[in-house]
DNA sequence: TCTATATAAAACCGAATGGTGTCATATCAA
DNA sequence: TTGATATGACACCATTCGGTTTTATATAGA
């Protein structure tokens, strides 16, 4: 029921700015000033990244006057987690256990 | 100690293609050919997703007779899992309060 | 109303990406 | 040796990516 992301998480998080963003945004809401203010490229790269991470659902972003605020919405992480959780088995064994049993409620 | 990855595995892993020769060569180990039976699209495309796949040291590769022979090489995988695991207090408390008991061995 | 502020939108650019096809080389097997 | 097989190495191509600058619009406040 989730939109189709256009862009999807994987090719989100491959940039190392859209991670520190998407870090960032775990600590508080940022407007798109504020956010641009910890990085050195332009503002309107960072709106461009900001639109990939929209796109692939990984935040959210509200009008307050004359600011956009964006906040963090992690969901679609879970993806990623999954994934590469197959191959947790190849290097440990206890965690990979431990996940089992403890996530045996409501997958899927 | 571990040479620096010229792709960095967040970007390896990008690409569906790339992720589903993870997948494949956590089956087995396979040549090229082997591989490129699995996907449509040309053996040359097959050989540079290998190579992205290397320089991020998620696989390695060994020559045998005229095939060259992939293997998973998984660790580099450990940096994405820690990196979403910091995300996951956002969905999942129960998960992360059990995956720091269980780490407290040797985090560096 | 006027001005400063915050964002939006568009055009442009070089480099990287994901793909192709062609030709060359090495090796196994008759 | 010869032919088929598996890979290596190029050159080429269209599109996307990450970045820029410029111009426009909306809103808050004096």
């Amino acid at each position: 029921m989730s939109a189709a992301p256009k862009h999807d998480v994987y090719q989100a998080i491959a940039d190392s700015s859209r991670r520190e963003m998407l870090m960032l945004l775990a600590k508080n809401d940022a407007s798109i000033k504020e956010i641009s203010e910890h990085f050195s490229i332009s503002r309107t790269a960072i709106v461009k990244h900001l639109n990939v991470l929209s796109d692939a659902n990984l935040v959210s972003d509200r009008k307050a006057g004359r600011s956009k605020i964006y906040s963090l919405q992690p969901e679609q992480l879970a993806e990623v987690k999954e994934w590469v959780s197959y191959f947790e088995q190849f290097w440990d064994n206890k965690l990979s256990m431990l996940r089992h049993m403890v996530e045996d409620d409501g997958e899927e």
